[in-house]
DNA sequence: TATGAAACATACCATCCGGTATGTAAATCA
DNA sequence: TGATTTACATACCGGATGGTATGTTTCATA
């Protein structure tokens, strides 16, 4: 059961996280936040200790929410298939799923925002963006170079770079479906993503 | 030849972008930008009647660049070849060599630092960003649907989306490299580019 | 060499910024 | 029930912010 505090505490962190991925951190001031929560500074000053403080634990809980995923979908993955491949597969579909029911386009990753404003940032909350890449690229890298070992690629490639090329998509992806207002972008880079991966690993 | 003003305008511009890619917009105010240049306020204000007015200087500029460079390497590669396919991998092959000998990671684009501070700017400066994209697509899905023609695809796979995958490539690839600190993710991430490509069309 | 415009510099302003000090109502608990 | 803590609200502060008004210097040109 969450009390009142963490609830409050909660839609501080939602409502941030929508007004940063639009205005960018330093667009966000604490004064117009509060404001289109309905609350006071005392509110806000009462549960993050500084605005600093707001921005290292968004991306925190941002990166945290990012790793789970990957690892609930491979997770479902691997239930469904001891191949490598097939799991990697699965896993892109799955992330397809999480894409194609979108009406409006997603409103963008947290970890690219605060890329674009790095100098803003404490070294503490950069840090969690760096940790947060290297550990997505080696999960991803321990999958695919299983998937080397069973299948010699069709043209020379590189695990980690492979790695690199799914969340760059997302990056990517993101930004164009920000700009032009088109919600199927991402879905569109999933698909080539896994018909490459497939023209690559096919015998 | 430029004159002093021109000069002075040209070293704004040149020292904002940089500052913004590694800011945000919203964290480059206009002391901070002429004290780093050495300037002050008058001068500042003279060159431009707004910080709005620099914002969107900048990005027509950023943009135009943009548009011109594919343009030439597309020029460069009819040049070489008559066959859409070679000459989209020539493109390709361009761009790699302009990010092959980098040391330091690629500063960033100025278009997704804006996308993700969009409601900064007033509906001008956003249009911009949206023709720049819609144009980079239309001129990109126009050479694939050529080879599309000539070289039925290996894939059930759509032109207009392979030609946002390119441009995606960069927007991800910089957002990664950006936080990694890595140089050669881009040059990497154009060679898998290339590889999917050859792979779709080869007979 | 006089003149006007371009290219700056200086001083100032209203507003907004993050942050603090203090107060208070409500919940928790010994 | 009394004491303490949690969860807010109010009022205020010094500094930064974008912008303006008013200079001064440089420089091409007539």
């Amino acid at each position: 059961m969450a009390g009142k505090g963490e609830d409050t505490r909660k839609r501080i962190l939602d409502t941030a996280q929508a007004m940063i991925l639009d205005h960018g951190y330093a667009g966000v001031s604490v004064d117009k936040l509060i404001k289109s929560l309905g609350l006071t500074k005392g509110a806000f000053f009462h549960h993050f200790k500084s605005k600093r403080d707001l921005a290292r634990t968004l991306i925190q809980r941002y990166s945290d929410e990012g790793v789970q995923l990957f690892r609930d979908s491979l997770a479902r993955a691997q239930k469904l298939s001891d191949d490598p491949l097939q799991q990697f597969l699965l896993v892109i579909g799955l992330y397809e799923e999480l894409f194609e029911g979108l009406t409006e386009p997603f409103p963008g990753c947290l970890l690219a925002s605060y890329v674009y404003e790095m100098q803003q940032f404490d070294e503490e909350t950069r840090d969690i963006i760096n940790v947060e890449f290297y550990l997505s690229r080696k999960e991803l890298t321990s999958l695919i170079e299983q998937i080397m070992e069973k299948y010699p690629p069709n043209a020379e490639v590189n695990a980690s770079s492979l790695a690199d090329g799914f969340m760059s998509l997302f990056e990517g992806a993101f930004v164009l479906s920000k700009s032009l207002k088109e919600a199927d972008i991402t879905v569109q880079q999933l698909r080539h993503y896994k018909t490459y991966v497939e023209l690559l690993f096919r015998q």
